[in-house]
Formats: C-alpha cells, structure tokens, sequence
DNA sequence: GCGGTGTTGCAAGTGATTTGCATTTAACAC
DNA sequence: GTGTTAAATGCAAATCACTTGCAACACCGC
C-alpha cells in the first residue's frame, strides 16, 4: 500500500486494521470507480470477507479524508476511486452496457474562475461525467 | 401549459389527467430543480394532494419524453427540472446551507468531438455540476 | 503486556424510490 | 352522450442503498 496512504490515515488519528487494508487493497487494483457492493462482493471472493457496513463507514472515511473520490453516475448508488497516484480525470458510461471508461481530460479548470465570477461563490469541487454509445452498443 | 408539452405527452400516447396537469404546472413554476418529495409537498400546498408514488411515475415519464432533466447533486435524491423554455444549463451548489443556482455556461459542446475521438462512444449527454460555498456560508 | 480509542459485526432502522393490483379516468369512436 | 379501452392513480407493501446503536474486538503507543 501506498506510503502516502498510511500516512494520511496515521494523520486522521486513523487505525489501519485488516479490515481496512483489505478494502484499500481492492480500491487500489481497481482502475474504475466501484461500487460498495462491488468492493463488498470483490472482498468476499479474495477470502476477505466482511460487514457491508464496515464496507460503507471506511468509504465514507476515506473520502473525508480525501484518500477516495466519489463518482455518480445517476445508477441509485455511488461508486468510488482511489486519488492516489491517479491524475484528476472524468468518466463516460455507456447508456446500453453500463461500461464505464476514464476520460483523461478537465475543461473545468479555465471555468472555474467565470463561475466564481458569475455567482459569487467560492468554488471548491465539481463533477462531470458523460453518456453515450459505446462502440459495441451503439 | 405549453403546447410542445402537451403534444409530446400525446406523441407518446400519454394522458393528460388532473394529477398530471398539477404535476407540471409545479414543475413549471420551479426556475431550480426539485426533488419528488419537494414537488408532492408543493402539491399538497397547492391543494392538489396525490399520492407520491403519482409523483415519481411521472417524473420518470417525463423524463422518459426528455420533457424533464434529471439533476444529480451527490444528495441522496434526484432533482427534476422542466426543459421547456429554458437554455441549456448547469448547477452550483453551496456545500454550507445547500442553495442552488443555475449557471448559464457549458463547456462540453466544444468538447464532444474530442471525446468520441478518444473513446470511439457517441456522446448523449452530460452532467456537470460545481460545488462550493456560497458567499453567505464561506 | 496494558490501556485507551478507534473499529468491526450484527441487527435494526432510514429514506428514497418502485411495484402489484384493484379501481378510476381520459381519449376516442360510434 | 355512451361505451370501450388503454393509461393512470391510490394504496399498501416491497426493494434498495445506506446508516446507526451497541457490545465485543483489535490496533497503537507506552
């Protein structure tokens, strides 16, 4: 596991129990954003069984502490990504198969500072995903 | 009502009944997105109480026609806004008391092209959506 | 090894959204 | 108008994602 990963959660008075390094482990081999069922189901099959409920409370730790992204995409449930080591990057999910495929670009960046402009907010995230066709769906 | 709106409820062979009318002419009267649970409170005001289920079979229609839009703010719970009349459009929320506002921009057009070329999906749409704090709250 | 705090499992609880079904109602033809 | 019929509604129950209370447990620093 990534150092910077310990050391953020030493830093947020954070243990870093088996638990816990299982689903850090599943969160870190996978490329796309997932779901809690999805790391819930990937854990039971690595012989890493556990509580839904530890599933959901550690997601929900790890994205307080910045260490996970989270990802909607309008399915009834979020989906997550670990930050680490992943450069800052949006997603298009096909609307036939449900595939999801990383987008390695961010038009937001230049927007940011018109938006501020325009509603006097102090803008601090944003989301930005698209839907579409994939080649073999469409 | 508007007339587009009743000829595509008759395009696809829907009724227009009383709860229906009720229905849109709440969601006409929104300038922001609001969630079903806001649109049956707002009825209920409005002395034309039905049941909620009413509500969200008809919101899902309405989007199903492309009559509505469905907003997600990452809150636990879709938001809805009419199509009619409106430009396309984006969302800014405030992280502090929740507050919405529109944001008439969108970046993506110009963006579509590079992102069918990258992944070979055809684009049917996006959401973009910006979080912050609104100047009250930061 | 011990103690204290953060964690987990389990079971129960929420809150949003959906569904089955009997009853009603718009829409359209006669 | 009246009848016909497909769509729509109300009501109750169900589902699904997610959260919470609490007692037992496991890290981590000393």
């Amino acid at each position: 596991m990534a150092d910077s990963i310990v050391d953020s959660l030493k830093a947020g008075g954070k243990k870093l129990t088996k638990p816990r390094q299982a689903i850090l482990a599943i969160l870190e081999s996978n490329a796309l954003p997932v779901t809690a069922a999805e790391v819930h189901a990937r854990l039971k099959k690595a012989h890493a069984h556990m509580d839904l409920a530890t599933v959901y409370r550690n997601l929900t730790m790890l994205q307080e502490l910045g260490l996970v992204d989270p990802v909607g995409l309008r399915e009834g449930q979020m989906r997550y990504e670990v930050r680490h080591g992943r450069e800052h990057h949006h997603h298009i999910q096909c609307r036939g198969c449900g595939r999801i495929v990383d987008l390695m670009l961010c038009p937001i960046k230049k927007l940011t500072e018109l938006v501020e402009a325009q509603t006097k907010f102090a803008v601090e995230g944003h989301s930005l995903e698209f839907f579409g066709w994939c080649p073999q769906c469409r």
